[in-house]
DNA sequence: ATCTATTCATAAAC
DNA sequence: TGTTTATGAATAGAT
């Protein structure tokens, strides 16, 4: 990029670390915003910085998107529960934490299939080569892909295994979202950078009118 | 930008519209997981597209995140900002329905999760013998079954969408929150930090995993 | 989904 | 931080 590629890794020099964190913090709102422009989409975006500070996108806005989806997260039961009497007065909290999980789960039938298909890709790759790649000198190839193979195989092991645990356990532990505030009338809406310790005195409000196009668009309505 | 440069307004083509939301999530969750590596930062991302679907990205996940978030929003609560209880208006019989049919599934992960620690052995076994392991496990073995996986994920999401439907028409009535939650879209969306004299913008985020040891949530929302 | 022509984002240096 | 500039990335449009 820019003058230079750089290796996506940590970036040990601090003050770069900072330049960088901050151009692309504003890189990422800035896409964010696009989205939402262009597609109709609601966006919300959390970053704490190395240093602590909060910086927040949201459109709509953060606690109203932050609501949905905790809320949507309500519809998929968690393993282990389904005997559990789902009494009314913790229905809610148990539904969020099951869809959470069922949300979970997709994302890594997502995530190994990606990986299976990456695997199996270099070894087309490397057969189409002329030969495996596992034949290859190892002093100039063979080691690097089958440390990355082997890592990627162990990956594969290790999320499904963490995953199926994660799953079965039985896990009634309530979450701690269940008060809060979604509907934010606040008018923060960009970046929003403070202290993770915010100064009380910082309270202001200002109501902002609703539908101005947008909300009309996501149907369904919500959780 | 490519062949044209685009105005950031609103796609009106239905068909281009998802095109360009389907790459562009693509590339913001990407920035996401690099300004997470780069920087050392913890970033989380909720987006939900027009058609509804909850595309989230989070490191070291969303729901931590999102606590950090809301525990340092209640240490300094903003006016106007009043806790709301959640919907509760679910019911129990179908709750449990859905968690009967999540267990069934999570069964069918566990089955999967055996496989992947064969595919392992079998692929340890093969490199072993000098035989390129990838003509056989991944795309006899693995693939297939995770293929099913995602069949049987998609039919209980499938459900979950109908029973969601459902309960929907009880929670409306429940809960004053619901019909208000999907409305509200500031069109302004950038804002400033918020030091002293926060600067009131409907900034919300939600966060979607996303590959390379960041959780990975790609279309999968209920919707 | 894949392929290029362009526009965009951004690493370096100031 | 803000600006400038050379380069690598992202992506619009077409396939």
């Amino acid at each position: 990029m820019g003058r230079q590629k750089i290796e996506i890794k940590r970036i040990n020099c601090e003050a770069s670390r900072q330049v960088t964190f901050s151009k692309r913090r504003v890189g990422l709102f800035k896409k964010a915003s696009e989205l939402c422009t262009l597609c109709g989409a609601q966006t919300a975006i959390l970053v704490f910085s190395p240093a602590g500070k909060v910086f927040s996108f949201g459109h709509p806005g953060v606690e109203s998107i932050i609501e949905r989806y905790l809320t949507a997260n309500d519809l998929a039961p968690e393993a282990g529960e389904a005997a559990l009497p789902l009494v009314d007065a913790h229905s809610s909290a148990r539904v969020r934490e099951l869809n959470r999980h069922y949300t979970e789960v997709l994302n890594q039938l997502e995530t190994e299939k990606k990986r299976a298909e990456a695997l199996q890709q270099s070894a087309v790759e490397a057969a189409r080569q002329g030969r495996p790649w596992w034949e290859a000198p190892i002093e100039e190839m063979a080691m690097p892909e089958l440390q990355q193979l082997e890592m990627s195989m162990d990956d594969l092991k290790k999320n499904m295994v963490k995953r199926a645990e994660e799953l079965m356990a039985t896990a009634a532990v309530t979450s701690p979202f269940l008060s809060i505030n979604s509907m934010g009338l606040m008018d923060r809406n960009f970046a929003v950078a403070r202290p993770t310790n915010p100064n009380p005195n910082n309270a202001s409000s200002s109501i902002i009118p609703y539908g101005n196009g947008y909300g009309l668009n996501f149907g369904r309505g919500l959780f």
